[in-house]
DNA sequence: ACCACAACCTGGCCGC
DNA sequence: TGCGGCCAGGTTGTGG
């Protein structure tokens, strides 16, 4: 489920549920998911540690402990947390925290790919990560000069984590109809105002979506079990041969950078 | 330094 | 029903 806006309605669902519970037993199935420690060592270290605060960096979920540690959770392309009263028979469970409340959190995960960190400084893991698009701090100036020293499309700058922290491949494809720009175009052609345009795009629609509490697409949930609806408001992503909402322009879908990539052909420039 | 591509995994869907 | 091929919201490592 993993773009910014699904990974704060994460954070924000689990958030009252997690905050101030002690973790009492710790489970690994699958050890690749924890990429910092041995599984044994990785729950003896989380064991009797208190979850202080539930947070977000980008796609990371940020769990601060008690323990001055961190656990740091990206949830990749499928991973997901819910919170049941026993641990679960269901498939693709591949660690499992009992809290002091007798509740125990899941983590599923189809793919496998999500990742656990455990960090003493979470700019180990964190440290690459570019600007959060909805901190008013992040200026279009530094998003231009950014912009600036790639010539790679700018559909694939935006997939940069290092340019701007929590776009993927639906928001890059959404943010560029918004602001009619090609998906082609080299990164360093854009400018100023394209940028401005481009990340004002990218505000309201992080934004937009946010409120609808992201995008379900197949059928991942958040941990409430309530699926966002903003998939309903997309405009390109997935449409392929759909008629543009502005012009009727058949969606055309190509490859760049490896990744999908939908765009109207007549009102992108 | 840059960029394309494979690898990491499983499952759904489509055509034959 | 079965099988091959392609697709999937991400990131990292390799190699040209």
């Amino acid at each position: 489920m993993p773009e910014l806006p699904e990974v704060e309605t994460f954070a924000r669902e689990l958030r009252p549920d997690l905050v101030g519970q002690r973790i009492t037993a710790v489970e690994v199935r699958w050890p690749a998911i924890v990429a910092t420690h041995p599984p044994d060592a990785f729950a003896a270290l989380l064991q009797e540690t208190r979850i202080l605060d539930v947070g977000r960096r980008g796609k990371y979920l940020l769990f601060p402990l008690n323990s001055g540690e961190t656990l740091i959770v990206h949830l990749r392309m499928t991973g997901r947390f819910f919170l049941a009263p026993t641990p679960q028979r269901e498939k693709h469970v591949h660690l499992l925290m009992l809290l002091d409340n007798e509740r125990w959190l899941h983590y599923q995960d189809v793919r496998k790919f999500g990742r656990f960190y455990l960090e003493e400084d979470p700019q180990q893991v964190l440290g690459k990560l570019g600007p959060e698009p909805l901190d008013p701090s992040w200026s279009s100036a530094a998003f231009w000069q950014a912009l600036q020293k790639h010539r790679l499309p700018v559909k694939s700058a935006l997939l940069d984590q290092r340019i701007v922290a929590g776009l993927g491949n639906i928001y890059a494809d959404e943010a560029l109809f918004a602001a009619s720009i090609d998906p082609r175009r080299p990164a360093n052609s854009l400018t100023r105002g394209d940028v401005s345009r481009l990340q004002a795009a990218i505000r309201n629609l992080l934004a937009a979506a946010l409120r609808a509490r992201g995008s379900s697409v197949s059928d991942y949930v958040p941990p409430n079990g309530v699926p966002g609806t903003f998939r309903a408001q997309h405009q390109v992503y997935r449409r392929t041969d759909e008629p543009c909402p502005h012009c009727g322009t058949p969606i055309r879908r190509l490859r760049i950078g490896g990744r999908s990539t939908h765009f109207c052909p007549h009102c992108q420039h």
